[in-house]
This record gives C-alpha cells, sequence and structure tokens, in this order.
DNA sequence: TTGTACGCGTTATCAA
DNA sequence: TTGATAACGCGTACAA
C-alpha cells in the first residue's frame, strides 16, 4: 500500500466529479445553478455522485469569476457590539436570507477605523454596513471601487453612499420637553464621550430645547458611556450643586449606573427624589429593579433597512444617496415623573 | 468623449500596475509580498504607482492559488451572542491579529445549526469555531475537507477536533458547596432548557453534589435562560413549597429574575430571606442593584486559547484532539451569605 | 442538452 | 532580481 493510495490531498473538485460522472465539468457546474438548461436526469446523478465524493462548489473560485463575493463586511466598535448585541444578530440573519455571508470586522472605537479600510479593500465586498465614522478619503477608495457603504447610526454625508440613523436630535428635544412638562426645572445631563457624535447630539438637543423652554443652565459632564462613569460622574457632579430634580443619559448604561448613585450613594428615591431618563432601552431598561423610562433606538427595523439599502445599491447603482433618520419611541416606565408636580392628582 | 473615457469598469488588478511601471505582472506581485526576492527600488517604485492606481491585491485569487483563505468561521447561538458580546469582540480582535477575518455566521439556536453547514463548507475556512453543538456526520465532513473545528462551551468529542469549555460540573458542584456550607438546607434550582448541555451539567452536578452532602430533594424547574422565566418560574415554583433559603441559578439572567421575583413579587429580603447564585458574571451582575453571588466563565481567555488551538491545527495536523476544560472563578458578591447561619458572628 | 475553451486575478515555478 | 507561464476551481460563451 503505497502513500498515494489514502491520500485525501484537497476536497474534489467539478473536475473530479465531471470524471466520476462521465460528464465535462461545465455540465457539473450546470447541475449546480438553479437557472441553467440541464436535463433532470443529469442533474440528479451529478448531483448524486457530487455528494458520494463529498464535492461543495468552491465559494471563492466562484467569486473570482462571477465578480461577487456576496460577502458584506460589518464594521463595528466593541462598543456597538457590546450595547447591541442584537444589531449583530439581526444583520447576521438579515443578509443570510439575502444569501450573504458576514465578514466582521471589529474595532476597538470610532478612532481606529483606519486599520481595517485595507483588509476590507481586499475582499471584493458586496457591500459595506459601517457603525463607526469613515474620513472621506478611504469612503472614496470603496466608492471607485463599486463598494457601496451604508452607515448605520452615523451621520456621515457623502456621494452614493445611503446612511440610517435614528433621529438623536429630535430625541434629545423630546426627552426636554417631557422632562419640562413634568415640572422639572433643576434638571442636569450626563453625556457621552466627547467624541461621539450620537452623544453630542442628543445632549446638545436636549440642552438646546430646554433653553428654549427657559431652563438656562443644565450642568452637563462627559462619560465613557458606561454604567461605572455614569455612577460616579454624577455622584461628583451633584456634590456641589442644589439637588437636581431631573437627569438626561445620554445612554442607558449611564442612567443605570446614576440611578444606583441615587439609591445607594445619595439615598434618593426615584422617582419621588429624581427623575431619571435613559437613551437606547437595552435589555437591562426593562429590569424591575430598574424600570427605566428611555427612548428606544429602533435598532433592528434600522437593521434591516440597512441591508435593504446596501443591496439595493446593487441595482440602483447610481441613485442619490440616501440619509434615512427614524424616530425614537419613548418608552414609559417608572424612572421618570411624567405628571406636573403641581397637579399630583393626575 | 465616448463612453470609454469614463469607465471605471473594474478595479485595477496587478496587471494595470504592472502595465504602468513597465514590469511584469509577477514582479508586482512580488513586490506586495513581504519575504520575496525583490530590489528595494522596484518594490517601492510598483507600490508607489500601485496606489495611484487604487489598487489592492484581490483576496480571493489569492486565496485560490495558495489553498488558503484566511478566513476563519465562527459560528454562534442567538444567545450566546446576547449573553457574551465580549466574546463575539474578543475572537473577531483575536483573529485579526493572526491575519485571519471572522466569518460569523448567526444561528437561532443549536437546533439549526445544520443550516449553515453547506454555506460554511463553500469557502476553503481556515478553521471554525464553533459556538453550538453538531452532528458527528457534520463534523465529518469538515473534517475530511481538512478544516479544522474548535467547540467553545459544548462537550463535542470528535476525532481530531478539539474543544475548549468552562468546567461546568466541577462548577455546579462548587456551588452546592457554598451553600450547603453556608448552612442552607430547603434548597431550589433554576435550570435552562433541557436540550441546552451546559445547563444540565451544571444543574445536574449541583443537585447530585448536595445528595451526596444529604440534601435528598431540589426542587428544579427548566426555563428558557431568559430573566423574563427566571422571574415567573420561580415565583410559581415556590408557591407550593416550603420556603427555599437558597436558589442556584444556571445562569445569570435567570438569576437576576429570581433576584427581583423575591424582591418586588414575594418581599424576600436578600441575602436575608435567600441566597441567590448564578452563573456566568456578566456585566448586569455587578450592578449595585444586583451584587450577584456567581460563578464566572474565562470567557475571554477561552476565547484567545480557542483561536490558538485552532491555527495550531493548521501546522499539528494530526496531533490528538484536546478537550480543555477551564475552571469557574467564584465571584462573592452579596445575594447569598456564605458563612453558615449558626454562626451569624463570623 | 452537452462539450470545448477561455478567463477571473493571483501565487508559484522555472529559466534567464 | 526579473520575466514568462502554468496552475487554483469555477462560470460562461460558443459550438456541436
Amino acid at each position: 500500500m503505497s502513500a498515494s493510495d489514502n491520500e485525501i490531498p484537497y476536497p474534489a473538485t467539478s473536475y473530479d466529479v465531471a470524471k466520476a460522472a462521465g460528464v465535462a465539468q461545465s455540465t457539473v457546474s450546470r447541475c449546480f445553478q438553479d437557472d441553467s438548461n440541464i436535463s433532470p436526469e443529469t442533474r440528479e446523478r451529478v448531483r448524486r455522485i457530487a455528494a458520494e465524493l463529498g464535492y461543495s462548489r468552491n465559494a471563492l473560485a466562484r467569486s473570482l469569476i462571477t465578480r461577487k463575493s456576496n460577502m458584506v463586511g460589518v464594521v463595528a466598535t466593541r462598543f456597538t457590539i457590546r450595547n447591541n448585541p442584537e444589531l449583530v444578530y439581526t444583520l447576521g440573519d438579515a443578509l443570510r436570507s439575502e444569501k450573504r455571508r458576514m465578514l466582521l470586522m471589529v474595532i476597538e472605537s470610532d478612532a481606529t477605523v483606519g486599520s481595517i479600510i485595507d483588509e476590507a479593500l481586499e475582499y471584493p465586498l458586496d457591500g459595506l454596513i459601517c457603525c463607526s465614522n469613515m474620513k472621506e478619503t478611504d469612503i472614496s477608495r470603496f466608492r471607485t471601487r463599486r463598494v457601496p457603504i451604508v452607515f448605520f447610526n452615523r451621520d456621515v454625508k457623502s456621494a452614493l453612499t445611503d446612511s440610517i440613523a435614528t433621529d438623536h436630535a429630535e430625541a434629545g428635544q423630546r426627552a426636554a420637553d417631557l422632562l419640562f412638562e413634568a415640572g422639572h426645572r433643576r434638571i442636569v445631563c450626563i453625556k457621552g464621550p466627547e467624541k461621539a457624535q450620537v452623544s453630542l447630539v442628543r445632549a446638545s438637543a436636549f440642552v438646546a430645547r430646554l433653553a428654549e423652554l427657559g431652563v438656562a443652565h443644565v450642568p452637563t459632564v462627559s462619560t465613557d458611556f458606561s454604567y461605572d462613569q455614569g455612577l460616579t460622574a454624577f455622584t461628583d457632579l451633584v456634590e456641589n450643586l442644589p439637588r437636581p430634580d431631573a437627569v438626561f443619559c445620554a445612554n442607558d448604561q449611564l442612567a443605570l449606573g446614576v440611578m444606583d448613585a441615587c439609591r445607594y450613594k445619595l439615598g434618593w428615591r426615584i422617582p419621588e427624589d429624581i427623575s431619571v431618563v435613559g437613551f437606547d432601552d437595552i435589555a437591562e431598561a426593562g429590569r424591575l429593579s430598574y424600570q427605566l423610562t428611555t427612548i428606544r433606538q429602533p435598532i433592528l427595523e434600522m437593521a434591516l433597512k440597512a441591508v435593504e439599502l446596501l443591496l439595493s445599491r446593487a441595482t440602483n447603482t447610481d441613485v442619490e444617496e440616501r440619509n434615512i433618520r427614524m424616530a425614537g419611541r419613548l418608552i414609559v416606565r417608572t424612572s421618570a415623573r411624567i405628571q406636573d408636580k403641581e397637579c399630583p392628582s393626575l
């Protein structure tokens, strides 16, 4: 028994199947395409033989000739993945139902997106869903290659490049109205990183709206969007302040930290002593221990829409860019008083 | 101006670069490989011209000839992604530092893993990290193709196939010892789905150990591993039972639901009236509102080890399978009394 | 309906 | 050090 007897050096190719079935390689190829002219008998026989040989088509070789990789790149930051794990699942699921694979490229933060550009360009991606900012020079490299991009929750405007995002400004404004109408006047704001566009928009719209309503000063502090900093930054902030009666947090993680600070560090009751409003509606916000009133981002609808926008670019190559903004939805729980203080009977 | 003047039909290839640089295509190829014999001047000049043309190598074409896709498949269930988002990030990060891409294939649950087998086989993956069970017949299809698999937190044993998992049995046993030594005797157990191996192992080891210690009956109920069912299943379970003094939950989500059931439905104090122990150490477990005592899975270390195991198979083709079990780590917080009831002075 | 021949864009081999 | 040429495995004209 020689070495060549038991060699299984490489997976079977369409040539191997062709030889075993006594047909041409192109016939084998046709047997695995849905819309090809092939006799039912041949198709069945060849497929059976292929199965016996353990044959699968090589997707890479196919991509080379069809010039379609059937792969969609998804760029996501660590924070996005942690805060919205369902987004990853939903994107993957939506892409698979469109016969696309998900090449997930994770980055530490928006600041490090540059590190994956070259790698993404080496694959003839069908498209890129980018949950990060990107420089125009990098965007144009994809555009040159005809790789469409959809930005997800990032306010990036570029030619032929779509985006979908929550309407953060409207949402921040709504939070301001909510708290003002409930009679709150000593209001503070816990926002995210200075570099995080979404946080800035939410917070500045919130503050601006309050200013319109006559609340001139809204003490504000920046954080890293984490529970821990929500807890500590809030505690520090209120130390030298008249006690606030409401707080808006630019995301739910912060809000949970603020709530725990109130209850376990400051001894304040929620919502009797202070109203807390968050942003996102993550799973934790609905726990009985928190019951956080917050503004939900329609992440899952946005994910589906992102896939739809992306794949429609394959046919509609030159349609003008679409920048879709979806309204957040106020989820009323018990962490904020929503009726006016002056009318407790309501 | 004819149509051909402004056509940018396809990305530049190495032939285009070669023509522009006045060299052979193979020379261009060499300029983009680190370990090739090429004069520094040529390399620099060609690379510059390539950059001007916006050239990137086509990874698919390269894979075809090198028979290495540099892609690693990661199979993960919706539950895994939701419960352990950091796992996704860590795997992606570890793979990228090994110059590999992550093809993430999401599935609804272990039961639907069959739906991605064919699709995974079509790519000449460098390997597969599988956070799901898999039938032996499917495993062998990958083995035939020389695609190594590492099972992650699944107790799958198969030839040449590595696995890494938390030692769930040891952990369940440890939870039992912990509660028993604290003096608890009326103990209940909230486990996960009947089909979830990890849950069964944790719970049955827990119950078995208590039996050894003389606690014969441990009322147990199955759930879907969710917060909601932790809350409702526990409430239902204890309704017709003498009040338990301790509860072990097969994951943290359940434990949080149980804690909220105790506090907000049953009016029990934690840990004075009942001790609660969870499993996983998800982020929520550490919140001040919960302070859940739990057993941490070393997910991140496991992720790194999984990548290491997988890539080592590329060279060590025929080394015997390695089934690594990592010990969980007890994280003591305040949701469980750990000293004996009889010795409150401790 | 099937076979022949070519090309997708790269790396690898061999000769110069 | 470089160039010519042959793969890699498939899809697709075109001819039969």
